[in-house]
DNA sequence: TTCAATTAGTGGCATATGCCACCTTATCCG
DNA sequence: CGGATAAGGTGGCATATGCCACTAATTGAA
């Protein structure tokens, strides 16, 4: 019993949770590679694509993600010439992002791999399933979840997950 | 539109996995932070205590976790006096792990704070659809994706998620 | 206006993960 | 037996993420 599978493990949503996480992030890794990306790198670039000169803030909370993480995982998009920060007209706190005319060169060429990898993972569970698993997942990130110590904000309470 | 969704994205499997277990991950790490330990350090402690003095390479392949990364991770854990190794009665190559008397007593602590960080989730989404959800992600994790150049072994071809 | 509270980021430190090059120990085979 | 391979890990290097302490810029109030 190697893959040992004793009862009460492995019910850890949040284990199970990293280990898929893992196990995908390889297979899209692998088919970004050739474009020198890795597979969060170029779900930060999209993101970034797809917003308006996000500030950061903005970017770390639609991925949540800790702010000062998003600012570590810049800095290699920066460096490589993918990114670019300016601060923001009205308020000089917020640091607002875009791409550069490289990185935007850089995303289509990733998107193209993004496509293949995509296309194989929904061929493989079918689209059908693969758009509850995400629905599934996106309700799970959004849950707001706290410990019971910290049981103040009650609200948003019965969220039901649409597997 | 802060946090965008233009059609196209978000409908990456991979970004839609991550941001969900970084998520999960914080309200787990939260739940734990009292053993001092991370989610991941439980749950690889948790996956040593449930095998047989496992090898590296046996927890590395439980985890679906590169072998390199299981050793790296392990460190702050023997460092803590938490795990040990020992070299394998027949095979010099292999290295087994094991927990410590302490390690047992971390794992015992933190498995308490476990329950409950556990028990929230399932009362928030149904134990039910928890079981469902862990069924989907085990089987995405255990999918045996390739891309289509090193399209070799095509054994394992329609497998069906059950969501 | 002035100072406390809040907001947005940064930098340092630590863990999580991967890939690759390299080292040892086993195994296989001619 | 002896060299070619395979198996199991280690170390170095790089990115991914978080938390905390701290700074700068805004806002809100007295």
């Amino acid at each position: 019993m190697t893959v040992a599978r004793k009862p009460g493990f492995s019910d850890c949503n949040n284990a199970t949770l990293r280990r898929a996480a893992r196990s995908l992030g390889r297979f899209y890794d692998d088919a970004l590679a050739p474009s020198g990306l890795k597979s969060t790198q170029f779900g930060l670039l999209f993101q970034i694509h797809i917003g308006d000169e996000p500030a950061m803030g903005a970017i770390a909370e639609a991925l949540i993600m800790d702010l000062s993480a998003l600012g570590h995982t810049l800095k290699p998009l920066i460096r490589d010439g993918y990114v670019e920060t300016f601060p923001d007209k009205d308020d000089r706190r917020i640091k607002r992002v875009r791409l550069t005319p490289p990185g935007q060169a850089k995303l289509d060429e990733a998107l193209k791999l993004w496509s293949a990898a995509q296309r194989q993972f929904e061929d493989k569970v079918g689209a059908e399933q693969a758009a509850k698993l995400r629905a599934a997942l996106d309700a799970v990130a959004d849950l707001d979840l706290k410990l019971p110590a910290a049981a103040s904000s009650n609200r948003e309470s019965g969220r039901r997950l649409i597997l």
